[in-house]
This record gives C-alpha cells, structure tokens and sequence, in this order.
DNA sequence: GGGCTTCCTCACGCTTCCCTCACGGCCCCG
DNA sequence: CGGGGCCGTGAGGGAAGCGTGAGGAAGCCC
C-alpha cells in the first residue's frame, strides 16, 4: 500500500474501474465534482492525486489551480480525453506535475503514480523551523539557546505535518485526520499545539484564527 | 532563467537543437554519453535533467537508475523514440520522473520542465496594492516599512472584494451585501474601513464622497 | 504491583473579534 | 457663514474561538 489517492473523476464508469483497480495497491477515494475533491483534500490529505479535465461545473484544472493556490503540494495527475498541446501545456502550467491522454492503459497509470510519489529525499539532518531544527525521526528538536527537547511521538508526528509544508495553513480537521487516524475529539489539536508551545517557544506554531495552524514567523 | 538543465543526448541533430531552444529559459548544458553525463551531475548539480533513453554504451536508464542509487533526486525526464507501453513503465520506474515520446513539440518539453521543476513551497506573490502587498490567503498583508500585519477573516474578505477590482468604486450597499451576507447595519463598513486603514496606512483605501470607496493610488 | 510517562477528554475562563451605536468633525451647498 | 448630510472614530456588549490545567485510562519499566 503506498499510501492515500484521491481520484476526482464524474465518468460513472471509468471513476470506480479506476478507484477499484488502484486499490491493489492505494488506499483510494472517489469524488465526483472537484468542490467535492477540495473538500476531501483539505480535510484529509493524500499522498497523490488523480483529476479529470472535464467535470461538471468547476474543471479540473481550475481545481488544480485552486489546490495550488492553497499551498497544497500534493502530486497531481491530470486525465483528459483532450491531446492536443496547448491543452497539455495548460494543464502543467495550472499545477499538475503529470498528465495523461485517455485511452490509457492502467499499468502505465500505476507506473506514473509511482514515479509521482517517489521521495528521493529522506532527510535525516533535520528540518528548520525558525531558529529550531527538528528532527523526525529522533523525535525531537534543537534550539542553539535552550539545547535540545525531546518529543513524544504524537508530538512529534504532530510537528511532521506542519513541517512538510511549512507555508501551509493546515486546517483543525486535517490536522486531526492526519494525525490522529480514528476521529478524535477536535479539541485533542489544540492540546499537542500547546504541548509543543510548551516545550519549544510560543510562537513555533502560529493560530489562524477561524483557519488553523501554521508554522513559523510571519513577521 | 529557471535554472541549470542538463541534456544527455547523443543525437548530434537533435542534442544542440535542445540545448539552444531551451537555452532561452534554462541554462543548459549538454553531455554525450551516460557516463559523460553522470560525471557531469555529480560535479555540478542540476535542477532538471533530460535524458535520452537510447545512449550508446551505457542506456538512459542505466544512468537514471545509477543517479537515483547515488540519491541523486533531481527531477528528470525521459526522452524516447519507442512509444510501448512496457518501455514507458520501465523508465519511469527506474527513477525517471516524466517521459516524453519523440517526436515532441518544444512548447510540450517545455511545459513538463516547468511542471517538473516547479517550486510549489515557495510563498505566492500576492496582490500589490499600493506599496503593499496583500495576501488573501494567509490573512496578511506586508509593507517593505512596517512589515506584516495580519488581518482578521472579515478584514481580509473585505480587502479581497476591493482588490479584485482596484479600479472600481464600490458602493457602500456593494460593499455590505459582498462582505455581510445578512444585512449588517451599513455604518460597519466605515468601521472596516478604518479598521484596515489603523492597521497599514490612511491611505490604503480612498473614500469617495458620495459613492463608497476604492483602494489607494488617486491618479 | 506501584510509580512513571504518554495519550486523550473535558470544561472553564479568557482573549479576540464582530458588529452596533452615538458623538463629533468635515465638506459642500445654500 | 451657517446648516445638513456624510464620514470618521472610540467605546462597548455579546459571542465565538482558543488556551490551559486537571484528570482519567492505558501502557511501560522497574
């Protein structure tokens, strides 16, 4: 299992050929609209994404653009009946990072999706936060004041998250999903917000209020 | 210019054809043969590479997957003559991140470069008004003077109605109906309005007497 | 088994924000 | 120059959102 796709996709026959035969190998979901793939994005959050060009309403590349704009790196494929080239070259420059011409065949679907998610880049040197340096896989986090702070493993999971995409504002429901796999209680956020406050300094993370959290300094 | 592109191609028409078209965007280098072009990243250091994947000697793949082993995870993108299906999954699954199928178009190669190499952590732009520059997203706005400010939701929203028409003269009504959906009492748009003009400067919004309001910038 | 850490819930209290109102100043017109 | 409509500004009530401490349940190590 490499991890959670979204497919956004309204062709009642090719959407869950699609969802069933990715399920060999991606933990897959299906929406119909793309302000139903927005939503779903930014409640839940996946590892890729698959969007049709044409949907009803709001097309895929206006989602993609609308994703992008959001601050939301996940990889995308774009799927379109559609060959020609400025068609391709639109879809790219909206915030794709792959696309693909129906007909295809599901193997080289897999193939793309692959190459999407692969991570050449696992560091193990740590990742800045402000004048912090976090450290994921140790669990814990450097100042060069107060020394080094160890973190617990919803902590620092927690702090994972945000970090992945520190320009991000995560909101308390995917925070929450992403974290914390079975519905916890809502409130459990902003307890691990103010745990790591708590360890580190007050402004490691940020409050948007009415929006969520994000990391770092503004200012 | 995007950044440093290195082509391994040894198709002495084709190689230097790439090399000049996309040496309008990219600072290009070209390479060859496989092992030419392996010495050349591991001494240099590139943000995309194209490789072709028929090469005498050592093949396209051979490098990607050499390179990928050395952790190397610059994006790359595969170039071939041979369209099946089962060479297309073998490239992308030896490391490569796209793969365009000759003969291609420029304009195409471009626009997969471009998506390739996209950097979608870096913070959006925003929109000027004035000398500030407003970011509806993250709720703020900054100044090169005082820095950043950050609005509430209601501000920003009202913000984000007069920007997205900076030449245009909102009415009060508009204004109201745009930001309050139920109707709030119309003096709250005076209290906005001063609200944003506390926290940037006097001149951010324009009153036009008579007729509602307009962002900065008179003549 | 006892004490410790960790994870999660809950409820209270506080900050921040939204919106209203009333007063006072400014501008334009008569 | 005086008056009336417009607009600016400060204070404040109410509510929503968020912070924080206490505490229970579960696991871990001695």
């Amino acid at each position: 299992m490499s991890g959670r796709l979204l497919i956004v996709e309204d062709d009642p026959r090719l959407g869950p050929i699609m969802r069933d035969v990715l399920a060999a190998s991606w933990e897959t979901e299906l929406r119909a609209s793309a302000e139903a793939g927005i939503d779903a994005v930014l409640s839940h959050g996946y590892d890729a994404i698959i969007v049709d060009r044409r949907l009803p309403g709001m097309s895929g590349e206006e989602l993609v653009r609308e994703l992008r704009r959001r601050k939301v790196g996940t990889p995308i494929l774009m799927l379109t009946a559609l060959g020609e080239l400025h068609d391709r070259v639109a879809g790219l420059d909206a915030g794709a990072n792959d696309y693909l011409v129906k007909p295809f065949e599901f193997e080289e679907l897999s193939a793309r999706l692959r190459a999407l998610t692969r991570d050449y880049t696992r560091p193990d040197e740590g990742v800045a936060i402000g004048s912090w340096t976090f450290h994921p896989l140790d669990q814990c986090i450097d100042s060069p004041y107060t020394g080094r702070v160890l973190l617990t493993e919803v902590e620092a999971a927690f702090l994972a998250v945000l970090a992945a995409e520190p320009e991000r504002t995560f909101s308390r429901e995917y925070l929450l999903s992403a974290v914390f796999p079975r519905g916890e209680s809502p409130t459990t956020v902003e307890t691990y917000v103010h745990y790591l406050r708590r360890k580190t300094d007050r402004d490691l993370i940020q409050t948007i209020r009415g929006s969520g959290y994000r990391l770092g300094t503004p200012a």
